[in-house]
DNA sequence: CGTATTTCTTAACTTAAGTGAACGAGTTAT
DNA sequence: ATAACTCGTTCACTTAAGTTAAGAAATACG
């Protein structure tokens, strides 16, 4: 399982022997059962995720609703912004389906950093990394048809399709359920 | 004018003379004329923005039709996913007031983070903060109408409703022209 | 200065998303 | 096993955005 992480990190920067024992002894990886809320709405966090196995969900509660706003699945990180602004969070983390993460807290990453500078290397990297991927993904929203949004997931993330549950895809896109069972027979169709 | 730059810098890290001398000798400030285009699609570039006074936009053409999706105004910077990804451009990035920008490339930053590590830690925090506002940005625009979106502007930003010609900022918006009137029509007639 | 062009608004009509309700299938709880 | 829920779909109706077209207002330019 540590392999996903390593896996991982061996893209920005190489590790030796010692540098992944220091990582392992930190003992951050957790497991997290399906439904489980990792984050409330108004709680103060320090805590990043990095999801190894699973799902997480983030959405926000807008007039009695539920709003997801991402998923995050293998391989996949998530700093909420309540711990970049030491500010409360605006929304909920839950897992929606068994999960295994890694979490780790700022002060963990310090300690990390300060005694592996290349640790830091590989921060900035993925934080400009993740900032253009984000811009691409939010221009791409902006710029489409909630049906285009659909038509793009089934192509660039169709396992989330399959395995997340209709209302939060449909509120993902930025729809209500019966849009998203709608445009999906339009589509159906227009195939045929 | 270099002093709203050092006014900028001075919230993350505090600079000594030298230090500023430095950055004003690498001679990177330019004025650019209203209607100037900073980048086409299809090309490559390894410069990141910094708009000191004036406005920039970045912009798709998707179907013949040009689909605005970020506004820069003073204070704030860019640097386009192309610069990171090191592929050509997807987007337009041109200038709707005349303006003065600081036009860095990956080379100078290089050059002034190694003189500097200040600057690398700068940089940092600088992109994790920007992640965690563009996410909250993306967020806002998911689970809101246009409308809704539209009345957010007013609130967040007045300044771009005043200074951006109102089809730019519909297509900011998710919307055509047309029904960017229609709903302000509408939003003054609830007032009434 | 006047003409051309762009920009903004309005209107009528079309299309798609929101809303409220109902139904069946599947799940959970008791 | 059955009642209570959740979830996805469908339907009829409402509301808002897309489309096409036309005209007024502002701007650019020779």
């Amino acid at each position: 399982m540590q392999d996903i992480l390593f896996d991982f990190i061996s893209k920005y920067v190489s590790l030796t022997e010692d540098e992944k024992n220091a990582i392992v002894s930190l003992d951050i990886f957790r497991s997290v059962k399906k439904g489980t809320t990792l984050l409330k709405k108004g709680q103060k966090s320090n805590d990043s995720y990095f999801v190894l196995k699973g799902c997480i969900r983030t959405y926000y509660v807008i007039d009695e609703e539920e709003k997801t706003t991402a998923f995050y699945t293998e391989m996949e990180a998530l700093t909420p912004p309540c711990v970049i602004s030491k500010t409360p969070s605006e929304y909920y983390i839950s897992c929606i389906e068994d999960s295994i993460l890694l979490v780790s807290n700022s002060d963990m990453e310090e300690e990390i950093n300060s005694k592996f500078p290349k640790f830091e290397i590989m921060c900035k990297v993925l934080s400009e990394e993740l900032l253009a991927k984000q811009q691409i993904d939010f221009d791409a929203f902006k710029t489409s048809s909630p049906e285009q949004r659909y038509l793009n997931l089934l192509q660039k993330r169709p396992d989330l399709i399959q395995r997340v549950p209709q209302h939060q895809l449909a509120s993902y896109l930025g729809i209500k359920p019966q849009s998203l069972s709608r445009l999906r027979a339009r589509i159906l169709e227009k195939k045929s």
